[in-house]
DNA sequence: ATATACATACGAAAGAACTCGTAAATTCGG
DNA sequence: CCGAATTTACGAGTTCTTTCGTATGTATAT
């Protein structure tokens, strides 16, 4: 019994900052979305509109198209984009090692207290 | 005093591959490149001596053609690509947070008990 | 010198990702 | 109801990435 065709996965680039959006606010517009790129990128609204169409054939997302203005919801599941995406960057360029990975991600901004702490209470768990 | 020409960054996803095998081995040709890249994909040898071609162009690479066998080397700062890819993947993916990321990126394979005390050892320098 | 083997150069095409214009449908204020 | 505004649909172009065939050069062994 395989399901070849529901199981997403491999946003690209563009795709991955629009499920950014709909992560974080939930179901949403396309023009919400584009709103929300257009402050960082310069882009046309349609291109945002068929960028969603196309992840809509994809199944990256769903939709409720039952108003005339149509819902986006993220398919694709967050936790197994991020842990692909984390795993394939960890063997790849850090061959492995967690530490590197870690000290490379916190290079800029250092975490908080309470981060270093979840951190730690985290290694614990696996020792 | 710009320098705009000589700093790299933002290899696509093959030369990512390609910088990989240069940062592992050090100086190498293209064939021996190659032979590394096809236990994994299938691919031609023109083809990945074409792509180390244009990264040469973009300076990605540097190579020494004083033999008839070209020796390329990285270019592309390791440091630099991995940070710039991680710090890309914390704010993207996680949200700035870095338990999170490491979470994410040991969900699959746990670090050893030395990995987990060189990181402990990191936060401790941060608190 | 010639054949063989292996290298590079390069053009061109196939593919993927992104872009946007235009048209048609729908909604809403007046 | 009419027109302006907003939306979706969709075709088609552009650019970037990846692919490889073919030509050509060069070293080497016999």
């Amino acid at each position: 019994m395989k399901d070849k065709n529901t199981m997403p996965l491999k946003p690209t680039e563009s795709e991955l900052e629009i499920l950014q959006v709909l992560w974080q606010k939930g179901p949403t517009t396309v023009r919400e979305v584009h709103e929300i790129l257009k402050a960082t990128k310069d882009v046309g609204y349609t291109t945002t509109l068929k960028l969603m169409q196309i992840m809509f054939e994809k199944n990256l997302v769903e939709r409720d198209d039952s108003a005339k203005t149509h819902i986006y919801k993220a398919l694709a599941n967050k936790e197994k984009t991020q842990q692909h995406l984390a795993g394939k960057m960890m063997n790849a360029l850090f061959e492995g090692s967690a530490s590197q990975l870690l000290m490379h991600a916190i290079g800029n901004n250092k975490p908080s207290k309470s981060e270093i702490e979840a951190i730690q209470k985290l290694l614990d768990g696996l020792k």
